[in-house]
DNA sequence: CTGTTAGCGCGTTCAC
DNA sequence: GTGAACGCGCTAACAG
């Protein structure tokens, strides 16, 4: 930046000053000093300049996993949102393990990042801790928090299982069961399954949960152990990709879909837009609410006041998977 | 700091050495220093240090898009070997546009990160030149490159396309055809073409490119009006979601597979796993190729030399949705 | 509109 | 094994 100065005859902080684009300084020597910058391939020092001001533009976003549409939906709307604004992504994955994401908040806030952004509402307590106390914007996503960290922004878990348990009961379905992940590993599963549980009072819902591995295996497993042992006449799938195998096993074993066996996904994704059977599930707006999330945040760093708590609608689709009423 | 060191009563220096863990001070007061750090809820400010040591232990990675398993999978192979060694992920999704690349370049390099990933080898002229001045270790991965701007991980496609490409020709198929992205949009596609090409000489390889949507229905729409137009006997596939849709299609279309057409896709995705008929694929070591790049380049920042360019093998999967030969 | 001064928090370099 | 002085590159606050 010295360089810079001096080709142009004047003082660093004139050059500061045309290059972070402030009031102050005459166009003319805005441009001129701007093209020196140029020629001499200036590059700026984001660290001198962090430790100047007391922050960056750096914002930590931290997701369970890459895998599946959900998280990548997420990210994709807020990504496109903080980059027009000119801040850059730290990204972790948790893995689902809160002392990883522990580690990561800690490294990250050595950065004094503009804001940060975390998956769910069950973190480490010192997790919460930390960035309670700390001085900048934080969003939880994904899920419903009664009490957000700073702000929050998901959709209602619960009640979506409340939803389409209810559909499955109206449909005569009596033998409700879920396929998910392992407890406590998911918060966002435990609490649909409450939802369905709502719906099925007195009704066992079974759960099954194996083992970790990819979404369409982990489906078809656990449907094809399902059918043979607890014979269920509904299953819920976590998600579509879940369902999409369970919906394979069951036409393996022979299982009638939608009568022998009803199937509800959840998410809406992708596939099921080539499906030969139409899939009942549940469609999120995850795009949406990463461009919700983001606008929120940047508002928040703008120091305004936002909604502590955005609930988003979901869309019920019925399909072909279950009966019909 | 400062007040971590009062109340210690020793210098700035101390302090700074025992939370580097560095040599040259006593175990006993290391201890002490640690402990009252921690009482203190001290933050290390990164700025700072970055600003002393001009460098940081940010590292940049620039893919195309979350969507999909593939970038998802490599990405991850590589965060978890850079996360363990202690770096932090500044990423980027440049939805396949240069100039967007370039503008996170540019922004990245202002904070001196440690080191740069970018996906494939088709990179801005300028992107280019800013990395070969930079003082930086440079990974190039998934695509192969004679002349890498640094080290370069990935397969060969064209060989790729070649394999499959021979396949389809010993199983007896004359007419292929190729549903793929926008030409020029994705270098990989185009190469794998090419290696298809190198195969069938003299016979056109139709190539169809639909707009942009998701994979699935990419795959569904090319496939269901390659099959009313062009009638081939044969559709290769980017990858194995657009040939699941392409395999909807045609059973849509009432199009036996494999003896009207044969599929073949790429890549051996999750969803192969739970299909009722295996498909006909080539499985790319995704994780793989994130962990030897990481690696590599780990290596790279520590000064080891390493190969340039290395080319991963990939596994050719005969399946059902191509004939026999 | 422009320049000067001071300091952000840490690590390097040298003393002791 | 420990500490003091200096500087990394930039910007806030002021003076002109």
């Amino acid at each position: 930046m010295a360089d810079v100065a001096q080709r142009a005859n004047v003082s660093l902080m004139t050059v500061s000053r045309a290059i972070r684009g402030v009031e102050g300084i005459s166009e003319q020597k805005r441009v001129e000093i701007l093209k020196i910058a140029r020629q001499l391939k200036y590059v700026p020092n984001s660290a001198a300049r962090s430790l100047a001001v007391a922050n960056s533009n750096l914002i930590g976003i931290s997701l369970p996993t890459f895998a599946g549409e959900v998280f990548a939906d997420i990210l994709n709307g807020m990504r496109r949102t903080f980059d027009s604004a000119g801040y850059s992504s730290v990204i972790d994955t948790t893995e689902y393990n809160p002392e990883a994401e522990l580690d990561w908040v800690r490294r990250l806030l050595s950065w004094k990042p503009a804001a940060i952004i975390l998956t769910g509402i069950d973190h480490h307590p010192e997790v919460r801790d930390a960035l309670r106390s700390a001085p900048i914007p934080v969003l939880e996503i994904w899920d419903q928090a009664d009490d957000p960290i700073d702000v929050c922004v998901g959709i209602d878990h619960r009640a979506a299982g409340r939803v389409i348990g209810q559909h499955a009961r109206d449909c005569g379905y009596e033998k409700p069961s879920f396929v998910s992940a392992p407890r406590g590993h998911d918060v966002r599963a435990d609490a649909r399954l409450q939802g369905i549980r709502d719906v099925f009072e007195g009704v066992d819902v079974l759960t099954r949960r194996p083992e970790l591995s990819d979404a369409f295996s982990t489906g078809f497993e656990g449907t094809r152990d399902l059918i043979f042992a607890a014979k269920p006449d509904v299953i819920f799938f976590l998600n579509d990709h879940m369902a999409f195998g369970g919906l394979m096993a069951c036409q393996m074993a022979g299982a009638s879909v939608p009568d022998d066996v009803g199937i509800v996904g959840f998410n809406g994704l992708d596939i099921t837009g080539v499906l030969p059977i139409r899939l009942t599930t549940v469609r999120t707006p995850r795009r949406l609410m990463g461009i919700t999330g983001a606008r929120n945040l940047l508002a928040r760093i703008n120091g305004v006041t936002v909604q502590r708590s955005t609930i988003l609608p979901i869309e019920f689709c019925p399909g072909e998977t279950t009966r019909s009423k």
